[in-house]
DNA sequence: TTTTTTTTGCATATAACTTGCAAATAATAT
DNA sequence: ATATTATTTGCAAGTTATATGCAAAAAAAA
């Protein structure tokens, strides 16, 4: 494997990405370490390939990358939203700073907001300049049969 | 082409569709007045191949199907949302319905609701038996520097 | 440390969706 | 109506994001 060269004081490893990985029963490895820590310095949200690009020169194999990415979103570290129409993006899941976002048809610029009720949600777009605003609201949950097995 | 064998009577061609299809200034073919009754008569969201499956055999090619189905996208008559993750799901825009999903992330079974506040829509999900439920709700909009272009 | 379990790299596979081009159909001009 | 032009379709092949099988490597458990 390629990352003799990678120690872990190179690469700024957020601590807060240990914890995050022991807390989810994830074993700690040096590209989970570096991939999460990176989400949570940088605010996507990234594509992976975005996060691949940014990630030290041999941090890891691009499969590596989405069967990590995989498990963050299955535990819960990560979001995953598809604002694009062939990629998905990902970005670390800061209870925090609940947050929407809105991408310009035209551009696909990716522009964050913090108001969450829909119609308040809709005038700060419009105050921030957007026009021809559309949403796409989607829920995910565990129905009642399912909660039975 | 292999359409000989259909006639416009045998289908059940929604005559809105083709109302529609002219509204848009899209041309009136068989595959699009097809494609578009169905999802006009039945309810979605469907994915291509559901909808490739429920067409009358050699109604079209899947690749007609898609490139259908983009323009109807294009052209607002139809909705696509991003439910399963690799697959896009498309639905009638019935304005008079607006409404949204809520996908078991169990047995991935897509129910619809017509609530749209956000925590009113939550308590409504609760009270229809769901649990641990999330959301994910993107805006489209275009943003102040595309609008001088 | 040693053993067991999990993860990774690499190469290859998959599956949804797209596209180029000639033939067919629809729109339009006559 | 018919001829002409423009658009769309079928087919087959291409593209691209993402997934996967397996042996080697690293992490966790013993």
């Amino acid at each position: 494997m390629s990352s003799d060269n990678l120690k872990d004081t190179d690469l700024k490893t957020n601590n807060k990405s240990v914890k995050l990985l022991k807390e989810k029963s994830l074993s700690v490895t040096l590209p989970r370490k570096i991939i999460l820590s990176l989400l949570i310095s940088e605010h996507g949200p990234f594509t992976a390939e975005e996060i691949f690009t940014k990630l030290p020169l041999n941090t890891c194999d691009q499969a590596t990358i989405y069967r990590c990415l995989n498990q963050f979103v299955e535990t819960e570290l990560v979001t995953i939203t598809y604002l694009k129409k062939d990629t998905a993006h990902f970005e670390y899941n800061d209870l925090t700073h609940h947050h929407h976002h809105i991408i310009c048809k035209i551009c696909k610029k990716i522009d964050s907001f913090h108001d969450c009720i829909l119609n308040k949600m809709e005038a700060t777009l419009l105050s921030k300049g957007y026009k021809d605003i559309q949403h796409r609201l989607e829920f995910f949950g565990i129905c009642h049969s399912c909660q039975e097995s």
